[in-house]
DNA sequence: TTTTTTGTGTACGGTAGCGCACAGTCAAGG
DNA sequence: CCTTGACTGTGCGCTACCGTACACAAAAAA
């Protein structure tokens, strides 16, 4: 049996591995689909095996702001798992891909009998809430372009490519600032060598650099998952 | 058998109340004690009845900023519940009251048994995740004034009682500004007749008002906690 | 009482990011 | 080929907040 592709799947031993999987179907990741609006019930659990997905936080006296981005490292839905099916982020695709994802209720029953998948959601969804803490204070006081270094680097890890398909507008919408910030910060980063784009294409360039640029937030986060998970 | 003064404790139902509280010892919030350290081993589960609890988010590269406060409405350690039993925050005691208080292994222990424990204690979880994402974009886009405003709601609530210790200095710590930043919100609050302070003490004057002054995240918590506890 | 400490009000220059507007530039499609 | 639409670069004035510094007032200590 080849492995899930999805990190959290493959923490899970063989046989639980197995046993979950079987429940689950492919389900293949569209750019700009929305798995889940603010409100409504959450039908089917996603373990995303390529691509990735943003956790928008919707606020009606805010701009929207990107609370997470959950790839193969993580799930959508761990609330499941604490009993609450319904939530309060918009889950939109942004890169391409695919995903294992899992009706609900046979997720919850799932949950029950198999103990290490539990522990499993359980310690994600604790780097989760670290990950939210960290992000808080990243938003307060970083400037724009460790930020957006630290973005780069999250997507990269995520969508294991140098390269993927953002515009400055749609960066900016997931920063929170405005389109000219992300202009003026990516103008810098190009300079120093770190990263490359050109209409709608980021291609990270200087890896180490670019880790270098990035707030302290994005090795509290490695560090956070690396330690539980 | 009077109800614990914790909300939480007291959904429980009356068998696994008298169960969790005969596990549990009475503990002195002293304000200025910090219950636990970023890194350190949790060793105690804390469920307030009277005075709060900051939950201090700490960074190396920016100030610390205030991710949470804690009253009789929640805990302290749920992180527990995940099998997690450590923290990344730093508990400061800010307003004098007291808890009940539990060992982490007892505690660890009992919620195996005590389904309904179990529930309450992860729906916390949940309403606490939300609280933290509708934090991020406060911090990020809501200016002093109506962060202010939110501040003392949240205070008023769970420290039951009108008027409260507080300086401009440590809640400018809390939200993360400059102090000169909180003495201005506060004059303008005072001159509108809605709080009142004097040396280190303030005074809720006037809820409804301060409710109408505070940013739309105050209104989105107190649901969030109303829906699901 | 006087002195010291603690808390609050005010001022001033600096800056990062905002809203807005517009000009250039590349890519695709007629 | 040229047109059209999407994407990026630049300029300008503005505001909220920052860092710093200092003056004043109330409370606590001597």
């Amino acid at each position: 049996m080849t492995p899930a592709q999805n990190h959290l799947v493959d923490l899970l031993p063989r046989p639980e591995r197995l046993r979950l999987l079987a429940l689950c179907e492919p389900f293949e990741l569209v750019p700009g689909t929305v798995l889940c609006e603010p409100g409504n019930p959450t039908r089917h659990v996603y373990f995303p095996t390529e691509g990735f997905v943003s956790l928008l936080g919707l606020n009606h006296d805010s701009p929207d702001l990107e609370v997470g981005i959950v790839g193969r490292e993580g799930m959508l839905g761990a609330a499941v798992a604490l009993g609450v099916a319904t939530t309060r982020l918009r889950l939109l695709v942004q890169g391409a891909g695919s995903a294992w994802r899992i009706g609900t209720e046979v997720f919850q029953r799932e949950l029950e009998r198999n103990a290490p998948l539990r522990g499993c959601v359980n310690r994600y969804l604790y780097v989760l809430m670290a990950q939210m803490t960290s992000a808080g204070a990243c938003h307060r006081f970083h400037p724009i372009g460790p930020r957006m270094a630290r973005w780069m680097l999250m997507i990269q890890d995520r969508a294991r490519c140098d390269s993927f398909q953002v515009t400055q507008e749609t960066l900016a919408y997931r920063l929170g600032v405005r389109r000219v910030g992300i202009t003026n910060a990516a103008c810098v980063l190009q300079r120093s060598g770190l990263i490359e784009y050109r209409r709608g294409k980021m291609t990270v360039r200087d890896r180490s650099g670019l880790e270098a640029a990035a707030c302290g937030c994005y090795a509290a986060d490695r560090q956070a998952y690396a330690e539980l998970l």
